[in-house]
DNA sequence: ATTAGCAATCACCTTATGAGTCTGCTAAGT
DNA sequence: ACTTAGCAGACTCATAAGGTGATTGCTAAT
């Protein structure tokens, strides 16, 4: 594909994410200036349209692009502006106070996202046993309960009420022997570990018993990832405007409500990876009037934002590779402050 | 009004919010076989609108039950039917394997409201304040911090990290003597009564750390009520099908992020009390083409169901009502299993 | 390889038409 | 005083028809 058509391409895309309508040979010629007639470009674009890159509504419509031509659009055209310093300080101002708690952090995340893009931002939760186990505390409830408290490195505190009759020094003991033995560990890996071998060397009494327990306390419940979403109603202004619309909307919906399915439509990255999905490459076929763009920010944890096919990328992309760094930035300092405890 | 009158209003609630369509003189002769000519009922109809009770889309439209119409059939005329024994079988089992955690407990009721009514189902989760405190575990994180676990009668438990530099031993004294002078107190009473003066008696240098410890815990957060909502996908399918249904969904959306005014818009009742707010009675004027069922469960918590306010009354009335007992009861049970510890 | 010119295609908007529904009114009946 | 029959008028809804404007594809000339 010769620099022109290229040229075109990327006008297209351009210009039909701006105004959202079908792009004209004219309209190219008369805003961004071309040397040659709207006959030539009509010619460029039949041969972008038979490389499936473009495609039109109905046989003399102007040009629209297609997935691919979006793809080829932000692998190869997309020129990162960076963020625009406005932009910029409002990020750095709202995690300016630091919020104490994760799940404020994460929402706090999710709107910033949401607000700053127009569309809908989301963060799924990071996997708690993907983190290191800080502190373990027991605590005694008669008269025959405990309370069981997990605090891993990143502040996340996951507690439960456990059935047991051992008395009160017991507990104490078995939390000393815990916490020296397993801290630092992540939790994932103590669930795998304790379901296929009790530790070595633990054969008396005492760890049998904080065996039975800490085996309550690591179920599945722990990879159980929360996801959060902020701007539900950004996404119903800018992409439905026609009928059907709300049958759309309505899928679109159930499948916000199905997290299973969402975390499997946000696809998987390695951390600090970003990757755009677009309309009908997603492999959940509710979104393929839609693009993802996410972010790995660690811990298995996933940010993003969902939004039109035709959606700004250059704008969606830098905003949400800054907002994922800020947030991963924030999340290692909690971790420093964790371990040097 | 007269018998008969009462009789057509009912018939005319009745039949729209079977068919959504406005009901003729004609249709509500033929459907519900009274022994008067069409005309009559045209004259009495011209009655019912002149009072206010009904309505017109258009000169010559068939009639549509007002807000107020709604008002006088849920006051005067509603026959609740009791559940259907697969309804109230379908709400035992799924609350039979009881979720240990409180906050799961509450996201299923919200399912259970919106998959048996159709529509949107809310739950306003329970001001913490509200509930008695059973436990405080504090817990030393060397080398400043300390963790701090509140444990209420509801078995809700809210845990912060707070910074002090008190020892081990100090933290376990100043646990055990908060254990023994406010265990059974409601959180909310403490905080005020803490904040207007120290505890009498309290003077040595214990009770002053301790105090200044329960401060740090007793802090907004705890007023904070999280808002759970299912369904929302049925609200779409249900109420939107003309033009400019999309900016009414869009404000509702934002309406149902910004927790604060959904609040507001349930209104206030008592434990045990259920309300119906129809249509433009709402003090929120988004909500003013919806309903809300509503039913205070104790704890200042609200569970309810929000749809068209052309919806099934009698449907969505006997089914909150019901689910609500269910979750009372469950509550009660749980606070009960904890007053024994 | 590029361009000018022109016919053909199609969406979109407005207007027209006809069938169908339901009310309000009037005058007659009970 | 209440009820009824019958009919004109009001209005929706669906469909069709015609006009306008945008845009392409093609062909022949440059």
């Amino acid at each position: 594909m010769d620099a022109r058509k290229r040229l075109i391409l990327k006008e297209i895309v351009d210009h039909y994410i701006r105004t959202g309508k079908a792009v004209s040979s004219q309209t190219i010629l008369e805003k961004y200036g071309l040397s040659v007639s709207s006959a030539t470009i009509r010619n460029d674009m039949k041969y972008l349209e038979k490389q499936g890159y473009i495609t039109k509504a109905w046989s003399s419509s102007g040009r629209i692009p297609t997935a691919k031509g979006y793809r080829f659009f932000v692998d190869w055209l997309l020129e990162l502006s960076e963020l625009a310093r406005k932009q910029q300080h409002a990020i750095l101002e709202a995690y300016g106070f630091q919020k104490q708690r994760l799940d404020e952090l994460l929402q706090q995340t999710a709107f910033l996202l949401a607000s700053l893009t127009g569309h809908l931002g989301f963060v799924l939760t990071p996997r708690i046993d993907q983190t290191e186990l800080e502190f373990i505390a027991l605590v005694k409830l008669p008269p025959d309960h405990a309370l069981a408290v997990l605090v891993s490195d990143l502040g996340i505190v996951e507690s439960r009420i456990i059935p047991t009759t051992l008395p009160e020094e017991q507990l104490a003991k078995i939390g000393d022997l815990l916490n020296r033995s397993l801290q630092g560990r992540r939790l994932g890996e103590l669930a795998t570990e304790l379901t296929e071998s009790p530790l070595e060397g633990w054969a008396d009494r005492l760890t049998q018993d904080a065996f039975a327990l800490i085996q309550q306390l690591i179920t599945p419940q722990l990879t159980r990832q929360r996801l959060i979403t902020e701007g539900l109603a950004h996404l119903l202004q800018t992409v439905f405007t026609w009928e059907e619309a709300i049958e759309e909307a309505r899928k679109l919906l159930c499948l916000l409500e199905d997290e299973s399915r969402f975390i499997q439509a946000i696809g998987k990255t390695r951390p600090g990876e970003l990757i755009t999905i677009i309309g009908e490459e997603n492999l959940v076929k509710e979104l393929h009037p839609y693009s993802v763009v996410s972010l790995n920010y660690g811990y298995d944890g996933v940010l993003g934002v969902l939004g039109p096919v035709r959606m700004d990328y250059s704008k969606v992309v830098s905003t949400t590779q800054y907002i994922g760094n800020r947030l991963r930035a924030i999340l290692a300092v909690s971790k420093a402050a964790a371990l040097k405890r």
